[in-house]
Order: C-alpha cells, then sequence, then structure tokens
DNA sequence: GACGTTTTAGACAATGGTGTCTAATTTTAC
DNA sequence: GTAAAATTAGACACCATTGTCTAAAACGTC
C-alpha cells in the first residue's frame, strides 16, 4: 500500500490514542478518495465503503467531514515527514563518491518522498485545497516545499563545509537540487503514473549531473 | 480546430462562432470557479451569477456541466498556447548577452506563462482533474508541460548550434531550465499567490545563473 | 413597429450528499 | 458469561445541485 522498501515507520497516527484498526482503515481509505476526488467530490459513503466500515463509525469517530479532512491531512504530513528524516539519515557523513551519493539519494528521496502516495496526496491537495484551508498547509508551505528544502540546505551546508560543494546560497540551491529532481518526473507525476526504477534513477543522474556542474567544487 | 477569421476578441474562444460577449462571459467566469473550486465543487448556479448570466443561459450555450468544463480547458490552453509563441518569438535572433536575455525570457515567460491566471488554472486542474479526464489534458502533458518543453528545447538547439550553449540533451536540458525557473516561484504558485516583479527577476536570476555554470560553452 | 431570437426568472423533479437517530448486533473487557 | 462499548444497517430530514420546462421580457433586425 506504501510503497516503500525502505526502513521507515508504520502508519503514524498523529497524536490520538486508542487506535483502533478501524480508525486507522479510515484514515488511509479517506486519503484514497480525498486524493482521487479532492474534498468536494469525495463522498463520506464512499470512504465508508472503502474503509469496510460503516457511514455511522465514520462519523463516530470524526464528528463531520472536514474534521476527517483535517485528520487525515496532518497524518499523512507527519508520515511524510518521518520518512524524510528517515531518509536524510541515510546519506553517508563521508561520502565516497559524491556523484553516485547524491544520485542514490535522489532516488530515495523521489521514490519514497515525491513518487509515493503521500507524496501524491500532498501535492494534489496542496494545488486543489490550498487556498481554501490555508491553515492546513501552512507548516508544509512554511518550509519550502515540505520541509525537505531547508533539511536538504542543511545537508548540502555539511557539504559545503566539508570542501566538497561551493555554494553561495544554501536555501536556493536546495530548492534547484529538489526543481532538477523533479524535472524529469513531473510529467509522471502530474498525470498520475509511479514513475519505474529505470526513470527514477534516470531523472536522478540527469538532476545530479547538472547539479554538479553548476555547484561542485573545483577540484583541489 | 476551424479558426475562425473573424475578429477575434482579446480572450480567444477556440473553435465556436457566433461568439456573443455572453458566450466569452460563460467562459471566463467558468474558468475562475473552476479553477477556485475544482469540477465538483463548482455549481452553474455560482457560474451564472459570476458571469452576470442566468443559469438556462449556461445551459443553452454548453449543454451540461461536462461540456462546459471541456470548453474551458481548451479555451485556456488555447490562450496559453498562443501566448507561450508569442514570448518564444521574442528572443533575440543573435543574443549579445546571454545571461541578460534569458534572464529576461525566463521572466517574461514565469510572469505571462507560469504565474499568470491561465498557468494557475492549467497547473491546478491537470493536477486535480488530469486523472479523470485523461483525454483533455492529453496535449498538455504530451508535449511536456504545456508544449512548453518542445519549444524550449528547440531554442536551446538553436543557442547550442551558435556554439552559445553546450547541451547533451536538449529536452533534459528545456525541462531543467523550466524547473530552475520555478523552482524559488513553487512556494508562491501552490499556493495561489502572485509573484511580485522582484521575486519574478530574482527567481530568474537564480536560475539562469544556475543553468549557464552547467550549461554555458567554454569560453572560446 | 413587427417578428424571430435570445435571455430571463422561477418553478420543478430527480438525484445525491451530509449529518442524525434508532434499534439490533457484534466485539471487547472483565 | 455478562455487561459495556463499539459497530452496523437502515431510515430520516435537510439541503444543494443538476438539468428541464414555461411564460414573460428584452433584444436586434428589417
Amino acid at each position: 500500500m506504501k510503497s516503500s522498501n525502505e526502513p521507515v515507520p508504520k502508519t503514524s497516527v498523529h497524536s490520538q490514542r486508542g487506535q483502533c484498526a478501524k480508525r486507522i482503515s479510515i484514515l488511509e481509505a479517506a486519503a484514497e478518495v480525498f486524493c482521487r476526488q479532492g474534498f468536494a467530490g469525495a463522498s463520506i459513503d464512499e470512504i465508508a465503503a472503502e474503509a469496510c466500515v460503516s457511514r455511522q463509525t465514520v462519523y463516530n469517530h470524526y464528528r463531520e467531514k472536514e474534521n476527517l479532512f483535517t485528520a487525515v491531512v496532518e497524518d499523512v504530513m507527519d508520515r511524510a515527514n518521518a520518512m524524510l528524516f528517515s531518509i536524510l539519515s541515510t546519506f553517508p557523513e563521508n561520502p565516497d563518491n559524491l556523484e553516485d551519493d547524491l544520485a542514490a539519494f535522489a532516488v530515495r528521496l523521489s521514490r519514497n518522498c515525491i513518487c509515493n502516495q503521500d507524496g501524491k496526496f500532498l501535492r494534489r491537495l496542496v494545488q486543489s485545497e490550498g487556498e481554501r484551508y490555508p491553515h492546513l498547509f501552512e507548516s508544509w508551505r512554511r518550509h519550502g516545499p515540505g520541509k525537505i528544502g531547508t533539511a536538504l540546505a542543511a545537508l548540502f551546508a555539511r557539504l559545503a563545509h566539508k570542501g566538497l560543494l561551493k555554494i553561495d546560497d544554501f536555501d536556493v540551491a536546495a530548492r534547484q537540487f529538489l526543481a532538477l529532481v523533479n524535472a524529469d518526473l513531473q510529467m509522471s507525476t502530474l498525470f498520475g503514473a509511479t514513475p519505474s526504477e529505470e526513470e527514477l534513477e534516470s531523472a536522478a543522474r540527469n538532476a545530479v549531473r547538472t547539479f554538479l556542474r553548476a555547484y561542485a567544487a573545483p577540484a583541489a
């Protein structure tokens, strides 16, 4: 379901305790349906059916549709955040081949943060409902696209400090790195398809090659 | 596809003749509302009100909601296309300062194709309704993000042929150029704000600087 | 001014959604 | 095994929306 073969927390469920299976099931189904249909187009009946749960149960757990929606968004954001930091921690402390390491990193990032179900959900929902629920996605957009921006900037700062990169503005570089990785994937992700592993690797290669041409520290 | 040679109204209206002001007014209002609310969330009543037209008139011109929606999408795509080629034609045949020319070009592109109302509409609607109406946006995604990709690739091929750029894959370079320009604007455009002219210029500068570091032909 | 067309407001049925309620049934906890 | 809690199906009122229909009004053109 979650298309991740990485070390990952299983379905994190935000801040509520008392997490019977139903509750989680509803959250997952709701994410699916909200993502497919948008807020207005999604019906509680459809969500209940997809969760294999009666409609009343949905109302028991989440008072109303809007409430369910915010719960879903928060849940997905939590999970996406956990995933992001899990992936960031995989970057080697002392890279031996910067290009390869960055490419592998980019592949993991795009596979598990951008092209997966949660990434698609967030992109789509921020786009279509972001203006209607500004408070909901505030934290998302506050830290650039999903906090990835600032975390990446920190990573690049570390690499620059080690003399591996030559960067004047870390934030700009981070945004550009993400943008480059996305460049070859946009076609696929926009339409909704999940790119193959080969596409991911090719996109990462292209991105890293260009990024390093622009930002690699001149050979000593 | 039959382009009428009747005097073209400032808002292009695709393929129908008999373009009374009402028809255009409805198209514009519908674009607004569909963009704000998505397909499911938009109501004909709201569109009619925004167009200052009775609901019946909407139904007279466009049989049903879905029909109106496709008409709007086609209209916006036509207009966006025209705008794109108009902008492409502004790039100087023999650039005297590549960085400045590219930056100015990027500003025009982002201002008039990406950050404007039509760009926002297309991005949002492709994202949220693209899977539901794959045929509608096929041409959009066929040629990369809105045909800009292939057109840009051709431009870069020309510049490479003149010895100003050194590019191995023009399509990749085109996608990356667009991605870089977007990198600094995503935050704003995702949320729905229209960036100021300064932001546009700064984004273009950042994008072009990185792009040229990666792709500028080595000085002769 | 007359005539055909377009537009309008409003009523209308049909549909589908939300959220509530109830009473029966299942699950869980003790 | 029993009591409490959770879940279920179904009916329900309420509301918004789509799309149709009608008869009156406005419009444009000759």
